[in-house]
DNA sequence: CATATTTAAATGCATTTGCAAATATCCCTG
DNA sequence: CAGGGATATTTGCAAATGCATTTAAATATG
């Protein structure tokens, strides 16, 4: 019943959100902004028959050129069996095509069509616009900076996910 | 015929999103990076039998004493019906509690109670710990500099809500 | 080479979500 | 101070979501 050292210190002492404050802890100022994000295009989407999974397959699919479904769920931040059915009705519109995979025939590559690619392309200027809006005020350089620090972001969950 | 300008040119040229790539458009990087947040810490709420917009509006009133319910949603970033419904479920559980305001009979206001801060304190070092990895890797400076970018951000998003 | 295991995608089902409408109260205007 | 909007919240309902399971096919193992 000697021992000396201060009982009140814990080896690491993790600052309260209260302390840190709502406004300095990023998930927090993320996750608000792009709610804000979202919602501003919802409403365009609304418009053209997209919902957000649709919006995002159609996005990551004007850029990424046959991806597998398991793929496109993770690159477009979707669960995959919602973003199954989303592609079931993107095919229906005739946005999407799925090809059966040549070498795996349980796999499944999704394709946007000519329709698809324009369609994306109506929704776009909004997205820019919605993008454009966050970053007003905010110089050249601190938004690098910012889409830099992103990147090391994306980098460090990936170890996590894929 | 001899118009010598460069017709190739429109007055404002709007990058496509191909060519900027997904990974240097900043929504795309902070819905991704959000969606493994959020993904990292649902399984850690099931275990606490909270959902996303339970866990949000805990965290939020465990720093805002008594805001109106439509404050609440727009804090915790939450539609307010879903909101209506969490805090149903919350109260239920004794997380929360709501309270009628004094001067607007119409109003609520939502209170954390003990038992829901403890809850709460529970939950926080695993949303620290989703930060931290985050960031992993990334200096100090470069953090601060980050939030910093956000809550300009925020301020501009501001303007469009509340 | 038969069998067990893993992987890809789709589907069943219960829960959650969000829009629109309902309800209750407040505030403004004549 | 009565009536017509506004505003705060809840609720009905159809659609969307996500977990767990199924189906089908590939790969590993003995």
């Amino acid at each position: 019943m000697t021992d000396q050292s201060p009982p009140e210190k814990p080896p690491e002492t993790l600052p309260r959100l209260g302390e840190i404050g709502l406004t300095n802890y990023a998930p927090y100022l993320m996750n608000r902004i792009m709610g804000r994000y979202n919602a501003s295009l919802r409403e365009e989407m609304a418009g053209l028959g997209l919902t957000t999974p649709k919006m995002r397959a159609l996005a990551v699919l004007s850029v990424i050129e046959g991806p597998l479904i398991r793929e496109l769920a993770v690159f477009s931040v979707v669960e995959q069996s919602t973003l199954s059915r989303a592609l079931d009705q993107l095919a229906t519109e005739g946005l999407i095509r799925r090809e059966s995979d040549a070498s795996d025939s349980r796999a499944t590559r999704v394709y946007i069509t000519d329709t698809g690619r324009t369609h994306f392309e109506t929704l776009w200027p909004r997205m820019a616009e919605a993008q454009e809006r966050m970053f007003r005020g905010i110089p050249a350089d601190e938004r690098r900076a910012f889409v830099g620090t992103l990147q090391k972001m994306l980098t460090n969950i990936r170890k996590h996910e894929i």
